[in-house]
DNA sequence: TGACATTTGTTCATATATCGCACAGACTGA
DNA sequence: TCAGTCTGTGCGATATATGAACAAATGTCA
């Protein structure tokens, strides 16, 4: 690509977007500038066009984001039949696990939710579609990195920051290369309590009917009422039934 | 605001961004074009930054939105604290409802889905969060359009599409701004159908500790389960049970 | 099939808009 | 009061948008 090719004032703007999130609802000029590494007075003209095009509001001192900014993500949501497609299936395996079932794609270092069903709410976090989790210590996430190349998966894990979450979370590159290599030949992934205490689950691929992962499907539950020994006899069945349903329905 | 105030290349891309939707997962930089109604040349430099920054996939011919755009969206999910306290609230009242139970709030026309919980699909609209609905036809709608000034609403609803969904539906501008009196008076809506047959809903207004409307919650029903008569008797307690529950959460 | 008409992606020159810096004024808190 | 931090602005250097031009791909009709 030319240089000539790259609307830097595009790719700016879209910085200063994601530099709101978690614990950063308003944002000052000389903040969004410092968290985006940008020029003030950049960020400044990024803002004021937010805020001119409905996508913030501007009180003369504080910026927020509008319910408007959804429309960008919910072009992909709406646009990719992906998610659709899967909720009614998650419904479904929901209830009749009778504990939160969800499914996710990789971006990266994280999984990012494309749709959910849940029952009761066991973890303290809030999972909704574009919610994201660190890959290498989710059930989602390790079946997702299974399925690529081993250097490939090697390369993220690089690029991850391997964070003790729990006593239990694998932080060993060479041990989680070790658990790819498992998930590829049984299947599934299952998580004890890696992510947070309290919480364990089980995933599987979803593949297209040519055999690649698309995606990847889960079942979430409380550690005090379903012990990690017990993922598998409980809900491995009704993921691979799951899976088997959405197979044919995935055409390439 | 000052012309140079506006990064136009800013806002040609977020045009560009939501080009995509629905039946356009696709996009051609011709199509793009056309739906953006800007030149070729333009169009094409801010679908190659979006494809340099990872925000989508270019295969020589088309442009696909990848899951890294929902990093937009989430930026406000995150951000807002609303979602993420509204959700345990909306879960327990699906439960007790044994219905689904949404949250959404107000984007011009449209309600823009902030939280759901979903007990079994009834519709055959997939909603999830930054889900977008005509506010003049759903009950949560009704109930955001009825907090405004009678003037606003007027203006909104003139801007509206007010299309035929159903036989139900109500298209006639003067009827839609005596229900919102009613809606201000009695403090609920109720929808039979208007949107979608065979579906019927009840919605509140969430109020903060000030008394103004922040956002809607509403129970969905089947219609062949639950007429619209019964609507009120078997869930307004439930919705104003949750709405009390939250007004003290909600600070300003 | 082949000739012609459209459509599409790309490039280019140049007029135009944006960027980042430096500075001024406003505000805050010690 | 004064230092520190903030927002807003003017300006030259630099980057971008524009519309026309062109080649390649695609579609159309006999």
């Amino acid at each position: 690509m030319r240089e000539t090719d790259f609307v830097s004032g595009f790719a700016r703007g879209l910085k200063v977007i994601e530099a709101f999130g978690e614990t950063r609802q308003r944002l000052s000029i000389a903040e969004a500038a410092k968290l985006t590494e940008l020029d003030r007075a950049t960020v400044r003209r990024s803002l004021l066009t937010l805020a001119e095009l409905g996508y913030a509001d501007y009180d003369g001192k504080f910026f927020t984001l509008t319910p408007k900014i959804l429309r960008l993500g919910h072009a992909y949501l709406a646009a990719t039949p992906l998610p659709a497609l899967l909720q009614p299936h998650l419904d479904l395996l929901s209830e009749r696990a009778g504990q939160s079932a969800s499914a996710s794609v990789l971006d990266d270092t994280e999984i990012v939710y494309i749709a959910r069903a849940s029952q009761r709410r066991v973890m303290s976090i809030n999972l909704t579609p574009g919610s994201r989790l660190p890959a290498y210590c989710a059930s989602m996430g390790r079946v997702l990195l299974a399925a690529l190349a081993e250097n490939e998966a090697r390369a993220i894990l690089a690029r991850s920051e391997l964070k003790q979450n729990t006593p239990n979370t694998k932080t060993d590159p060479e041990e989680l290369i070790a658990e790819f290599r498992r998930v590829r030949a049984e299947g599934y992934a299952i998580i004890d309590q890696e992510l947070e205490i309290g919480l364990c689950s089980i995933a599987v691929p979803v593949e297209n009917d040519r055999g690649q992962t698309v995606a990847a499907i889960n079942i979430g539950a409380p550690a005090a009422l379903v012990p990690a020994a017990e993922m598998k006899e409980r809900y491995l069945k009704l993921l691979k039934e799951t899976q088997a349903a959405l197979r044919p329905l995935l055409r390439r």
